[in-house]
DNA sequence: GGATCGGCTTGACCGGTGTCAATGCGGGTC
DNA sequence: GACCCGCATTGACACCGGTCAAGCCGATCC
């Protein structure tokens, strides 16, 4: 969506906590965070909200809601966010006149897809340590292809309780596979900034063969 | 993908239990199946498959393929199909003469989309029994979609070990959860083919507020 | 400083699910 | 028929995570 982040679009700020946009809302427009981490979260029918997502600058959101042309979940700031609205109009018109974006934009709707098998390959991990470690390693890869360089430090721009509905565990859950990571040498824990003591450990917990290199550009 | 499925393209008679395309092949063609349903899984690293999606007729798959270019799953036939094929050629070629088209395949990987929130909220109900419920309510609601009538007995295409993997269960508890079901009338059971004898109690079982009334034209 | 609140952590306990094991069942082949 | 095989079911048991509860810590406000 790089294309489209130089292109001149209307942008948003949206202060931490609040929507971007909400379940239900018709679409009338994509979103593309420039600055600030988001969250999709949709209301189960017995009122609990279940996050399905995270979002860092450079992801389109709002793709899912192409199918009944309502958003089925609610985008929220995590942090004070800058976030690059997409009109659907404007969308269809440029892709109909430059088919490279076109196939950006399929490519962009690809990558939704990618996260959520992702996602759905955490939730197939049986314990809780091992979605934890495969979570982090997840937020450290995302770290580093943000910042290009090798890092051992993550900053989480979420809650526990946030983390928690992500990994379908609930908090006190995730606050003891902490702490167990951290009592055994994994991580270093404080608060809201992880640090990673031992890849590979940590690595074969999540039960990835070993950590992909990160592949910088 | 109705619109695709009139056109003239290429189709192929897969037998049951085949591959349609595998993990890590390229991306040469999109798919649709135009009778049978295929399911399709990823290898975790640890060399376990994990079902991540049933594909009945008419549903578009491969669209996640358009990230990396490679297929990140491998679809398969649970019975006997006939697949559509779609060259990525001959897809980027109409949608750059018609925007309809173009809009039409938006929908199609929106609705991908929205199936995979789906599975997630299924995965995020913790307890066996409200996984398989709302499982076989979404059974149920394909079937009638498909039958466009009302129906109470459903037809399972994949077996138990499939169901399992799919809700990130093992299989005996998916049995467990049958029979428990069984024993309680709100179904009836005789191996893949299961009778929904009270469906107001598995749907509120599925905690869905109540089972939305299938929407027939 | 003291009070208060939310987020996070830790403890104790119970129930449900994973694991291991045995049995049942049906469809094949020979 | 006898046999085998994969799939499904049922049982026994240990362990992990959900639940309830209490305590901790930092930020904010007065």
């Amino acid at each position: 969506m790089e294309l489209l982040a130089d292109s001149v679009l209307p942008r948003r700020q949206i202060p931490a906590g609040t929507a971007v946009y909400r379940q239900g809302d018709q679409v009338r427009a994509l979103f593309v965070s420039q600055g600030g981490v988001l969250k999709t979260e949709t209301l189960g029918v017995d009122g609990q909200a279940q996050v399905i997502g995270f979002h860092f600058p450079g992801e389109l959101i709002g793709v899912e809601a192409f199918d009944s042309g309502r958003f089925r979940a609610s985008a929220l700031a995590l942090e004070p966010a800058s976030v690059c609205e997409i009109p659907i109009a404007a969308l269809e018109r440029v892709a109909s006149q430059d088919p490279s974006f076109q196939r950006q934009l399929m490519r962009a709707a690809g990558s939704c897809l990618a996260h959520q098998q992702d996602h759905i390959e955490l939730l197939s991990l049986r314990q809780a340590d091992e979605r934890i470690a495969l979570f982090l390693v997840g937020m450290l890869e995302r770290t580093e292809a943000a910042t290009r360089a090798e890092q051992t430090l993550i900053h989480l721009p979420m809650n526990r309780s946030d983390i928690a509905s992500y990994l379908c565990l609930n908090n006190e859950t995730v606050s003891r596979s902490f702490s167990r990571l951290r009592d055994d040498g994994v991580l270093g824990v404080n608060g809201r900034h992880v640090r990673v003591l031992d890849r590979g450990r940590l690595a074969r917990i999540a039960k990835v063969s070993d950590m992909e290199q990160p592949r910088l550009a």
